[in-house]
DNA sequence: TATATCAATGTAGTTTTTACACTTAATAAA
DNA sequence: TTTATTAAGTGTAAAAACTACATTGATATA
């Protein structure tokens, strides 16, 4: 075993059959890297996130993020995904990496880099199991409550980012219903973007698009006169995104 | 010392005068946490990285993004920050996160998960002392060579969210000297974006953001008539930047 | 059958973006 | 000192995108 001083790193090497083999890099810290998911939904309410209430100290009963740590032999993303579906028996939706936070003290338990998730999934598909079998509970994201450590922090660059997300891909059906209606579409941009915006605009411009396929099928609940679903076309979306998408609302 | 498991993670914890104190998180795996720098710089070329000739094995001779280890009691950006220092002498410049990186035998040595930084500088001011003092090397951007690990998956990333970053920040003046003249603007947006842009309008929209100052002095070295020379109005653009900046080129 | 409610639809005015070419200033060469 | 050369500097018209805005249509209920 032979300690080697380069000028990156200390490194502990071994050789065989003259053949030099890294073994580590002996004089690097370890550290906790735990994975927190900002997860988002959309009802009629509003625009939504995923809170747990933590059940441990510190910070016991405080609302906090879903989260947990990266295994060994695990990457980031799988570990996202793991986490998810753990808390809400979720899988194979939407998901995102952020940031990653390093502040010396933000968990004071002991020192853990947390690499933050964004989840876009449909309440209404998932709703009942998740609230029957786990603890955790949808908050609306204008009203959060203050969450442990960084999370609020999070959960604003979250948002940011979920905003600019609607200019690059049609983030808006991951948290829809398969069928949708175009007024419940414009509301979901609008809670996402809290601002209004023009309903005829805003159809013309998402028509524009060609993503959409309107359905023979009405939703009769919101009006006497009813109004169109519509079905999101993912093969079209594909094709499209290799020119690259845009959408300015 | 009391194990407890709770539906997060199994923590150790003591009690002290009925107060309850968590000492770790046992369960949890440690891994190394690395951070790779990819540093943009610009000059009559063109757009630059810098690299340096990994000196160890395995990839020895391979290039490689300049990259350290996270220290324990250091954040990302600090680590990233005096990762630059070192290799380049620079600091007090412009740096963002771009992306944690985490693929299980992304390093051949030890599992690592890097998050990479890009920064940008400016090579003229640097470059001297840059070459003299360390072993890093500029490269055009446009064939850079294969680099190790996923290192050129990284630079892919940071190239896309500079070109991003065009429209939100005015990334270019980070990467000239501090007086330039209009044509140096433009061919460095020309080279980030990769595209020709129209001389005229390049101009007006520059100037429509209201962040030049307009020297008195000229560049006698570009032609015969000689071009004006510009700054960047740092306060200008620090007040602008509470309404957004937005730069459509 | 009258009324109330929300769905659906098009256009004109304004702003933004694009495409495009000639004149000017300074210097070097004749 | 005249002429030639080189890149700098400048404006406008056409096209495209965006915004603001109001009426009619379908149906359930009174």
């Amino acid at each position: 075993m032979i300690y080697y001083e380069t000028f990156t790193e200390v490194v502990i090497f071994t050789v065989k059959k003259n053949k030099i083999m890294l073994n580590s890099y002996s004089s690097a810290d370890k550290v906790l890297l735990a994975v927190d998911c900002i997860i988002f939904g959309f009802d009629k309410e509003g625009l939504k996130i995923l809170l747990i209430k933590r059940d441990f100290e510190p910070e016991k009963g405080k609302w906090s993020l879903i989260g947990g740590f990266l295994k060994k032999d695990e990457k980031l993303d799988s570990a996202a995904i793991r986490i998810l579906d753990r808390y809400t028996g979720i899988h194979d939706i939407y998901m995102e990496q952020l940031h990653a936070y390093s502040d010396i003290d933000r968990d004071p338990v002991e020192r853990t880099i947390s690499v933050a998730y964004f989840a876009l999934i449909n309440i209404e598909n998932h709703n009942a199991e998740l609230i029957q079998n786990y603890e955790a509970q949808w908050f609306s994201v204008a009203n959060a409550p203050k969450l442990i450590f960084d999370h609020n922090s999070m959960l604003r660059h979250a948002i940011r980012r979920l905003r600019y997300r609607t200019s690059t891909k049609p983030v808006g059906f991951e948290l829809l219903p398969e069928k949708f209606t175009m007024r419940q579409l414009l509301e979901l941009y609008e809670a996402i973007l809290s601002k209004e915006l023009d309903k005829r605009n805003f159809i013309s411009k998402i028509n524009s698009l060609d993503i959409l396929i309107k359905l023979d099928e009405k939703d009769m609940m919101s009006s006497r006169k009813g109004s169109y679903l519509y079905a999101f076309d993912k093969e079209k979306y594909d094709a499209k995104l290799l020119n690259d998408f845009v959408l300015n609302l």
